[in-house]
DNA sequence: CCTACCGATCGGTAGG
DNA sequence: CCTACCGATCGGTAGG
């Protein structure tokens, strides 16, 4: 059946939905950076005109607001499980971290422009804000897991914290889906440098 | 004596030279972003007027280019050294990892601004090829220690670079060096963990 | 009255 | 190093 077709005339493209234009506006945002990028070049890129953006949302601040939002949603599940989940700090770390490689791979344009912005706005304060929450509840499992004696004590634990998770936050300046390695087997590379170290017969 | 005393009247605070110009612009730039930051910005830090500012510098993107060059003069340095110097691969990664973590902290505004280019422009497309180069470099040295036997060899050589070097870079994030730890103390603990491991016992 | 837009232009501010 | 400005472009919105 034909019924309730589509609109038969060309009453604007193929269809840029909000989901369309958003993830054309943080891929600018990452390639140009946030103020580099106009409504305009968001609009060229998609093939319409500037008030055509405006349609779908109240302002460029939105787009960046639903960006953030994506990736620390997908962070605060992760990391909440981990610090609610049952289990030892150290085994419950080692998950955390592997799922948070998979979220940084499975939402990378999202997870990566959160961890450019600067503060500028409230809504760039706001994510800061949650994103401090999410680095205060990985600090406290590493600080758990040193007080298990499952990690070496000679470093503090919050330098410890930060390098980790330094470490995981790189990969959204270096990953590309289309290269070479899956999201498991950087997650799986990542974990065992981490815990076992780089040198040799360690493991 | 006081001949060739400095100008009489107040003609100017106490004396913005080039150099006290750049550091704040590159500590704005940090802050809110290069784009983010207008020269009004900056004249206002300072206390002048924006005019003022183009005495010393010819354009906004002058300063950036002084800055970029001041952190990748220091890091080729650093990289070259361990290039060409002697000793094992094994040896000269751990003291390439050692010394760019000085450099890091040494030189954390220009370094940190290095690190968030997104080359726009044609300066900032120059310093992305003289990072490259230096990306290359260090990856080199860490496939010559795999294949010396110094390092595991069941993860890409290539994806130990990037992890290595990413959790490096993630300094210019957090390290602050009025808190508490040291630019040797960080180099050393981050070797130590990059190398060993963070499980109890592998050292 | 809805949706998905367009051509033109608003008030302000950027770097220079 | 300031006052006084410029060409252009910004994010956002009018009527249709």
């Amino acid at each position: 059946m034909t019924a309730t077709s589509p609109p038969r005339r060309g009453r604007g493209r193929p269809g840029n939905d909000q989901a369309a234009v958003l993830r054309a506006a943080v891929d600018l945002f990452n390639r140009k950076g946030y103020d580099a990028t106009s409504i305009g070049d968001l609009a060229k890129e998609l093939g319409v005109t500037k008030p055509a953006i405006y349609h779908h949302f109240d302002s460029k601040e939105d787009l960046l607001r639903l960006a953030l939002d994506d990736a620390l949603d997908e962070l605060t599940t992760v990391v909440s499980n981990a610090s609610a989940g049952s289990g030892t700090a150290y085994a419950r770390l080692r998950d955390v971290i592997h799922r948070s490689v998979e979220v940084l791979v499975a939402h990378q344009p999202s997870v990566t422009l959160l961890l450019r912005i600067r503060g500028n706005t409230a809504v760039e304060q706001g994510a800061l804000e949650r994103r401090r929450w999410l680095d205060d509840r990985l600090a406290e499992l590493v600080r758990d897991a040193v007080a298990d004696g499952a990690l070496r004590d000679d470093v503090p634990p919050d330098l410890v914290s930060r390098l980790l998770f330094g470490m995981v936050n790189s990969l959204v300046e270096w990953y590309r889906p289309e290269g070479t390695y899956d999201a498991a087997s950087v997650a799986d590379a990542l974990v065992a440098i981490a815990f076992d170290g780089l040198a040799r017969g360690q493991a």
